[in-house]
DNA sequence: TAGATTGTTAATCGATTAACAATC
DNA sequence: TAGATTGTTAATCGATTAACAATC
């Protein structure tokens, strides 16, 4: 195993002085999701005071994530939605769409292929592949299922940069090289796997199982008698 | 929208000089992932230079992980796998189980119902719940899905105290604020909704589309001229 | 106006890293 | 032994927060 990011989530111009912080980066998403859901019910502007309180953290910080990101409120009124929304998907490119293969049609593979929800973000679906015969040719909503033979030639025909890795854990280094060698840039890692990639592959691994274990460590400890802390990162 | 934090993973005790950092915490379930793959290659010893070099971290700040986790390690040999998995097992409570409900029958709540893997961390799914007549009664696995106007019974009944929350957004809250009341003191949720929770409740956000969010961004950025930072926190 | 709010700088806090001693 | 490695402390770096000026 070689070198690997834990997290991939960061700007490309950390040493900057102006830019986004990791730190903010990693806000960005809860932001986004806070103004989304605050334009669906109308509303306009939204204040550092209310954001700080939804996401729990310092109010000075929302204002100076804003200024990072070059997003100006206006006094008295706090930000606008609109703005806000848009700066933030400018910033990470979510104007853009993104065409992606789902590698796996086991049930997280299928949920995902099924997900509305990802259109948004300029996420598509371009096809789902699976090395089960018993699945291959078979439907997915409008995806059929390609044989995992295909996965190279499609990604070189469609020009696909991301996959999405639902398979088991034992295939997922193959067809991650097999992947990389094709031409892909991102992997979207669903299995529980340290993937090796070259260095100008990014992943983003999704390791489900660390949610529920920051949930039992809160959960076996319920009776500890030190205070609760009010955030954390 | 009320007090709620961002992210729940952090120890109970982070003021106190000895014990396990923030950051250190958010670390834990990649060391248990990567002593778990190399425990199945029948690998006794991981030194700190290979467990940094898997997670892209500085090999200081591994052995820092270990000393504040109590975890010693051997000179010449690195840290035995065994006792650093059963140490963070320990640690988050992996080792007694934990019972938790899904709500909601849809693609995501059946993948997580059926997930063969979350066993060997003591996650147990004590049953799934929805509110469409056409699915209730129907099989998940070995699980009747039940109506979910049986929630706040059900929970109460099996003192459940971890829900899965995977129903669409607008039901979100409803589901929450019954689960609370009927006792429920953790949250692991799947839907893209900041949810507003009583303090002594813990929420996990799940919100998996910002893991796409830092992939489009670096897709986006790929011809940015400066080099690519090493590692993210 | 007073109050609410943004925006910015400096101070503080927490996390990471460098340096190096210890030891097998 | 020399080399590989852990463990610890102090220095550095980066992120957060407090203080406060600006302004609508």
């Amino acid at each position: 195993m070689t070198d690997q990011p834990l997290e991939p989530e960061f700007p490309l111009k950390p040493a900057q002085k102006k830019g986004v912080s990791k730190a903010a980066f990693r806000r960005l998403p809860h932001y986004h999701q806070i103004v989304s859901a605050y334009e669906g019910l109308g509303r306009r502007y939204i204040s550092s005071k209310e954001l700080s309180q939804i996401l729990d953290i310092n109010e000075t910080l929302v204002r100076k994530d804003m200024a990072d990101l070059e997003i100006r409120g206006r006094q008295n009124q706090g930000y606008a939605i609109e703005v806000m929304k848009r700066a933030i998907e400018d910033y990470l490119g979510l104007q853009d769409s993104t065409d992606a293969l789902i590698i796996g049609a086991g049930h997280l593979g299928k949920a995902l292929a099924l997900y509305h929800g990802f259109e948004q973000y300029g996420l598509r679906i371009a096809g789902i592949l699976d090395n089960d015969p018993g699945k291959i040719g078979s439907y997915v909503g409008p995806h059929e299922v390609l044989s995992v033979f295909r996965l190279a030639s499609t990604i070189e025909r469609k020009k696909i940069k991301l996959i999405v890795l639902t398979v088991p854990r034992p295939s997922a280094q193959e067809v991650t090289d097999i992947a990389v060698g094709a031409g892909v840039r991102a992997i979207w890692n669903f299995t529980p796997t340290e993937l090796r990639v070259p260095e100008q592959v990014r992943v983003r691994n999704e390791q489900i199982i660390a949610g529920f274990m920051t949930l039992s460590y809160f959960l076996k400890n319920l009776n500890v008698p030190e205070e609760i802390p009010e955030a954390a990162e």
